[in-house]
Order: C-alpha cells, then structure tokens, then sequence
DNA sequence: GAAGAGGTGTTATGAGATAACATCACGCCC
DNA sequence: GGGCGTGATGTTATCTCATAACACCTCTTC
C-alpha cells in the first residue's frame, strides 16, 4: 500500500535488528505468562513488524511461506486473533488491516490516524476517557473495548 | 440480530409514523440541496430507519423487495453509500453494518456504544476534539473523519 | 500411559463488497 | 422540441475478507 501516492515518506519500515528485538521480546514475555509462541505467530508478527505499516490478512497469507508458498488463511488468522487478544497485533476494522502495536504498554486502549492517501498510521495512547466515557456511563454502558480510528491526510500526503 | 440474548429490552424499533416522518424529512432536505432521493435511496432508508438497529448490508439486500425479492448487491450498496455521504447513515464498521442517523445534527462526527450482547447501539455525539485532536495535531496528521466505536453491554445485558 | 486442552493442517464455504458495462432519466442549452 | 452531458440504475460476474468443521498432533497432568 505504500507509496501508491508518489510522495515521499520518511518513515520506512524497521530494519531486521529492530524486528529481531521485538520478536524476542514479545516471545519472552509472552513465554513467561504461560503462551506458546508457535512458529505461525512467530512468523505472522515478523511479517507485521517488518512491514511497518498495517497489511491485509491475505498479504500476510501470500507472504507467510519463506519460499513463497501461501500459508492457508485459518493459519493468519488464528495467529491473528491470538496477537490481537495479547495485545501484540491490534485490528484496524475501517481498513480491514492488521499492525504491530508500537505501544510501549500492553493492555492499552489504542487509536489510529490513518493517511488516506499513503496508508501510513501512527498509533497514539486513546484518549478516550473523557468525553466517550461519560456519555456511556450516561446511556448506561458499561465499555469494553473501543475502536477510534481517525482517516486523514499524513504529513508527507498534505 | 436483536434478542438473541434473551434479555428484555426496552427500546423496539420506531413506529411507521416515526419512518414515515424521518423519511420525509430527509427527502425534503436533501431535494432542496439537489440531490434526488431515488426509490432505492429511499427504500433503504426506510429499512434502516424502521430496523432501529444497526443491519448487516446482506439482510438489507434481503428486504429490499416489497414481494420478498432481494436486490442486487450495488443497488443496495450505492444506495447507503449515498446515504452515508449524505449524513443520514452510519457505517459501524466493527460490526460491518449500517444504521440510521439518530442524531439530530448533519455533518457530524458520530461515535456509537455497541452492545455485545444483543447488538443495541446508541448514537451520541462526537467527542473527538479533545485528546484526539491534539494528537493529531501533534503527528502532523489533519483528519477527515473518524470511527469511534465502543463495545460493551447495554444496561439490560448487563 | 490415558485423558484432556490447546494448537495446527486442510478442505470447503460463508459473508461482505465492488468492477465493469449497458441502459435509462433528468436538466440544460440552444 | 432535439441533442447532449451527467448521474442513477440494472445486471452479471467477480473479488476480498473471514470462518466452520474435522482430523491430527503435542504438550501437560494425573
């Protein structure tokens, strides 16, 4: 999806050390909390960290096999689901696109601003206490999870 | 999707002078800003308003026709994509449906609490200029719109 | 070492959305 | 009133996104 606009945008994806890093991480942590991480959730989080950007789910099915091989689509998005419940992946449903949480703190709330142009989002701490809280606790909802995804332009875009 | 839970709820769908109203409404509104209201613009409309509840594009299609016949894909997908464009419909897009416009104003920015359980919604008005907006400003990024959609459970599926 | 829980591989299918093209209806200008 | 451009509709076909269902495997636990 990037550069479909023909501008010039900074932020590449991570190089293979930064990948590294976080894979290891996330497969520590995520070890001692009693989870398996498999070589499918393995190789489905590299493939969304290296990208850098939010990727389709048949983009990572087409990508999975090393050799060029598909991976069958159950076996994303099992892997999918399983990233997003441990706050590793999050969904970005306006899209239909998956990335790599580049949010420090797990179990977090998360919203997006999205280029319409690029593809390109950032990923910035929710803000949603405020005023979507109160007007919950006003209706009566008790709130689980929220999705805020806000589309525009991007710097580089505008 | 309503009352699959089992729960009783309060809010049914609108009564057919309340469609009615709304319908005429809008009809009046948008054919002074010339735009046409053509039959199927209208019938979807219709459906959405008197469904109360967000509906799924496929059981639009399905109700389409007075006699029991379904339309066609685009007929119905044109159809709210005009609606939305316009204002009286949302798309919520966690859910992968469309529902009435409940609020009063046009040309606002919408945030809906979904209940996970019998799939009720409430419309209220955006709160996105806070945090939201700052960090947007902050990234460099200028929004056209944004999706705020919280799950969780409506007071009587708690 | 038997049983159960969770993970994976595989086939097939269900659900959501759009591309492409022909035809039609309206407003506008002369 | 005739011709033209624009936008809406009807229709066929297809594309994208996601999951159901079942067999097998692999750990852990007792």
């Amino acid at each position: 999806m990037s550069d479909s606009c023909g501008h010039h945008h900074a932020d590449g994806p991570p190089g293979a050390a930064d990948v590294a890093r976080a894979m290891q991480a996330a497969d520590l942590r995520l070890t001692a909390e009693g989870e398996r991480m498999t070589p499918p959730r393995l190789r489905v989080l590299e493939l969304l960290l290296a990208a850098g950007e939010p990727v389709k789910a048949y983009d990572l099915i087409a990508r999975f096999g090393e050799d060029g091989q598909p991976a069958k689509p159950p076996t994303v998005y099992r892997a999918l689901e399983f990233l997003e419940r441990k706050g590793l992946v999050h969904r970005i449903a306006s899209i239909s696109a998956y990335v790599a949480c580049t949010s420090g703190s797990i179990d977090h709330a998360a919203a997006f601003l999205i280029c319409d142009c690029c593809g390109a989002t950032a990923e910035v701490s929710a803000p949603v206490a405020g005023d979507l809280g109160r007007a919950a606790e006003a209706a009566g909802y008790v709130i689980a999870r929220t999705t805020i995804e806000a589309h525009g332009r991007c710097p580089a875009c505008q």
